[in-house]
RNA sequence: GGGAGCAUAGCUCAGUUGGUUUAGAGCGCCUGCUCGACAAGCAGGAGGUCUGCGGUUCAAAUCCGCAUGUUCCCACCA
């Protein structure tokens, strides 16, 4: 095989994506012989599209499960797709919709056997697209959320819960969702500022002809008003007899007025009107006052025909006509414009109606308590640690948990109702009705009597369970997979799900398996445009992510996301970030080809410049696969990425592959091209995680491999110790020959041009590596001198004089200006340096060290200085 | 209303228990290169009073306080 002259990412991706599936190297199995490494996806909604989220999210995953794998771990990560149930449902009655079919007029069955079919369809596309990235799920395992396995653990936990008297059934005050017709959890409540009006309503005093004003943002509630309350210390109502009643505007309804301290004296006119169906805090109040509760809406947020007025007017619509009839009938004594926060469903995006109904919840303060400690003690470590107070703050304030939905899409609530009322909870139909004859004592109880829970479980409340469910650990607690893979090591996911998902996984972890379900938390930040502004399908700026990995590759898409990804940072994603991407790609390609395309003569003995080459390259790639490995410890993925980028373009191609380039046409010897090729080898495996296409491409042209053989599971280098003092010393030479280009650049010689250099040789002159100086400085010579050169260029490295004779082509004022320039610089630095050492106490208190440093600092300072003073005097 | 984070070059960010030069990187920008891997490239270069003020310290981008700007989370007063 032959690699091809360009680099096209689209030639080359799927094939490798193929052949990698085809030989199974993704796939994971218990090997009691190695250590797992385990990461769970978050399971993307069975409804969803790649959107740039994902991108980020899974290329991060891919990177640790392949870095994981790189290094001899057993690496299986886990794919899976969410139900997802009400955005599923949504999507499923819209489109009966619009092919005529009214969602009411199914049955549950029908319309399951509908969604279903929608999802067999249309659902886990993306599970498709992430392969399209190089995603190394372990697709053998995929799992959903509703499939059987995950079905029955859902249903078991929540009877085990249920026994455990942790789940619990009431009426409560829940966030209603008019458009999904089914009550929400706190956290799929997003609150938001909206334009309103405060409207002023005249209550009339029963028996006399005062009246109390009353602010309301909301005056269409009126008509579930069921009584009046001031502040009891409100000097203005005192006049208010003790057994006072008002009337209801409009309504007419006679309510009594009562004083609790809950009323804000300050706010409006300090008269509240109470309406506890409709209302958290007039709810509480309704209890403590045993009032009257009016629910005054149907579940579609229409007026219902308990008040026998406005009867079918939307919510909103039934605002503006009260506002009209109000004012007709002098009740309204004015309107204010007025700014409050409105609380809006995650999902359908209306505003949600606090409604009192029956549903069932958790209570999760217990739960909670193993699950706070793990993260505060870092067992479980969040990256970044900024989210440890987040976190915390929520777990100390849980609420109880709603997890009842008014939908069809899920798992439905397996409670089970008896004729006489009552009711059961059982794993199954059959053990429920056992339950039930026992309950009622009534032995003839047929299955048929029994009528199941209508509504089904938060989504949520199946994705809690995802690190043990894939494993079927709930089912099969003891079972060799779970005990294998579980905890899991890392969580790759956006903080907007901390209390969502994060939080509960770590509760259901401590509640099921007695242990963490990951060690790390990694947040992604939000990916946003170049401007900042949060990527949206609304505004339209999201780019596909299938067009740019058609466009750029895969591997381009990816180091894009990794440029700019910083732990919990936003990313600004710019698609000139792709650009580089694939240019890194580029890069590595032609390096290869430059390679490649040299000859080798068995019979040449190895240059010293290329043998010098060699034993620097080797020094920095054991810097840098020590200081990748640092990074990764610490999560710094976009630096680790960053460091081989480097590693790559700078050390390799811009000076090791120069260094051994031999002159054109010219041969180079096989202990050089064996060096370059095994240096080229651990690149690949050092870059592959990043970016696993063109690396596998050429992985698999630089030497002969075995069928299936993969660079994806060859080791990466281990971390060795740097021999520091080699690069210090080489780090002369390479700004030597910085310096001689500089010179070319000034003073317009070619690079073909060969040069002489002459060196005031000190301790400062790297000797040993002037092969490399005469190579790279394209030098015909290097002389030792002990005089200055006037009429040559000159430059200083560190306190080693050179020169560069070219004729009559130096500008004297031009040197003495620069030389004057650096002079300066460095007598000023200088300066600072003896500022601290003449100050007594910095020399007595500071650490030893320190003070050698600034000693080293001064006397370098002093020998530079003395070295441009003697070209200075040259020059004159 | 309560809380958290952030503020460093034109942009995006490093700066890992205060001391490695008078602060770094990538991209962008400027200049010069069609030299046999790559113009998706090479070489050279410019660019920052580390948001402001005050404090602690021998020493502050780094620690503390205040101010300003900004992002996010929680609660939700009708």
């Amino acid at each position: 095989m032959q690699i091809a002259d360009k680099y096209s990412p689209q030639d080359i991706e799927a094939k490798w994506y193929e052949y990698w599936v085809d030989n199974r190297l993704f796939h994971s199995e218990v090997d009691p012989e190695r250590k797992p490494y385990t990461i769970v996806i978050p399971p993307p909604n069975v409804t969803g599209m790649l959107h740039m989220g994902h991108m980020l999210n899974n290329t991060l995953q891919d990177v640790l499960v392949r870095r994981a794998r790189m290094k001899g771990l057993n690496a299986c990560w886990v794919p899976g797709m969410d139900h997802a149930s009400i955005a599923t449902e949504a999507k499923v009655v819209a489109k009966l919709k619009a092919e005529g079919i009214d969602k009411a007029s199914l049955s549950r069955e029908e319309f399951l056997r509908y969604a279903w079919e929608w999802k067999e369809k249309y659902g886990g596309v993306i599970l498709q697209q992430l392969r399209k990235l190089g995603a190394s799920c372990d697709w053998e395992r995929t799992c959903f959320t509703m499939d059987d396995a995950r079905t029955e653990s859902v249903i078991r936990v929540f009877c085990d819960l249920y026994e455990k008297g942790r789940i619990y059934r009431g009426v409560r005050m829940v966030n209603w969702d008019p458009s999904a017709k089914t009550a929400l959890s706190d956290e799929e409540v997003i609150y938001r500022e909206s334009q309103g009006k405060l409207y002023y309503l005249r209550y009339m005093v029963e028996g006399s002809d005062r009246a109390i004003i009353v602010a309301t943002t909301r005056p269409e509630t009126i008509l579930g008003d069921t009584a009046l309350c001031v502040n009891p210390d409100d000097e203005r109502y005192a006049w208010l007899p003790a057994d006072a009643r008002v009337i209801v505007p409009l309504v007419g309804r006679s309510i009594p007025v009562i004083r609790d301290s809950y009323v804000d004296i300050e706010f409006g006119t300090g008269a509240l009107k109470v309406t506890p169906a409709h209302d958290v805090n007039d709810y509480m109040l309704g209890e403590k006052y045993g009032l009257e509760t009016i629910d005054i809406f149907n579940d579609d947020g229409t007026i219902n025909d308990k008040v026998g007025m406005y009867v079918g007017v939307d919510r909103f619509e039934c605002r503006r006509i009260i506002e009209k009839d109000l004012s007709d009938a002098g009740l309204l004594e004015k309107t204010e414009a007025y700014t409050n926060n409105v609380g809006y469903s995650e999902r359908t995006g209306v505003a949600i109606e606090p409604k009192l109904s029956m549903q069932w919840f958790m209570s999760m303060k217990e739960i909670a308590e193993p699950a706070t400690r793990a993260v505060m003690e870092d067992i479980i470590r969040f990256v970044p640690e900024k989210y440890k107070n987040t976190y915390r703050h929520w777990m100390e304030n849980i609420k109880d948990w709603c997890i009842s939905r008014q939908l069809w899409w899920g798992q439905r609530i397996p409670a089970y109702y008896l004729p006489k009322g009552g009711y059961v909870v059982a794993e199954t139909a059959e053990q429920a009705l056992e339950k039930a004859r026992a309950k009622s004592g009534d032995a003839t109880l047929q299955l048929a009597d029994l009528r199941q829970d209508d509504d089904v479980l938060d989504t949520w409340f199946s994705s809690w369970l995802w690190p043990i469910s894939v494993f079927d650990g709930i089912r099969n607690p003891d079972n060799e997979e779970i005990s294998y893979y579980y905890p899991t090591n890392d969580l790759v996911t956006g903080p907007d799900i901390i209390f969502f998902w994060v939080a509960r996984m770590i509760m259901a972890g401590y509640e099921y398996r007695g242990a963490e379900p990951f060690r790390h938390v990694y947040f992604t930040g939000i990916v946003r445009d170049k401007l900042g502004r949060k990527m949206s399908k609304q505004l339209g700026n999201s780019p596909d992510p299938l067009d740019l990995i058609a466009q750029y590759g895969a591997d381009g898409m990816r180091a894009a996301m990794l440029l700019s990804s910083s732990a919990g940072n936003d990313v600004m994603f710019d698609e000139a970030l792709c650009e580089q991407g694939r240019n890194f790609g580029n890069k590595i390609w032609n390096a290869y080809r430059l390679l490649c395309g040299w000859q080798v003569d068995a019979s040449l003995a190895q240059s010293d410049c290329n043998r010098l080459a060699g034993e620097w390259f080797s020094a920095v790639l054991d810097r840098t696969v020590a200081e990748v490995e640092a990074d990764f410890e610490a999560y710094r993925i976009s630096e680790a990425f960053m460091k081989v980028y480097k590693l790559f373009w700078d050390d390799f191609s811009g000076w090791y592959l120069e260094m051994i380039k031999p002159a054109y046409q010219a041969p180079t010897d096989a202990e050089t091209m064996r060096t370059a090729k095994r240096f080229f080898d651990t690149l690949l495996r050092m870059v592959h995680p990043f970016m696993p296409f063109v690396t596998e491409e050429i992985w698999q042209d630089l030497a002969p491999r075995a069928a299936g053989e993969s660079v994806m599971t060859a080791l990466l280098p281990a971390p060795a110790e740097a021999d520091t003092a080699l690069l210090a010393r080489f780090e002369l030479a390479k700004e030597v020959v910085s310096a001689l280009r500089n010179v070319r650049k000034q003073k317009n010689l070619p690079q073909k041009e060969a040069l002489v250099l002459k060196v005031v040789a000190d301790a400062n002159y790297p000797a040993e590596y002037e092969p490399v100086i005469v190579k790279m400085g394209n030098l015909s010579a290097v002389e030792r001198v002990e005089e200055k050169d006037p009429a040559a260029a000159a430059f200083i490295v560190k306190t080693t004089q050179y020169f560069v004779p070219v004729g009559g082509l130096i500008d004297r004022e031009a040197e003495v200006k620069k030389l004057t320039a650096d002079l300066e610089y460095l007598e000023g630095f200088l300066a600072s340096v003896m500022k601290k050492l003449s100050n007594e106490r910095f020399v007595q208190s500071a650490p030893e060290k320190v003070v050698a440093n600034e000693r080293a600092k001064q006397s370098d300072a002093e020998a530079k200085i003395a070295a441009i003073k003697a070209q200075l005097e040259a020059l004159r």
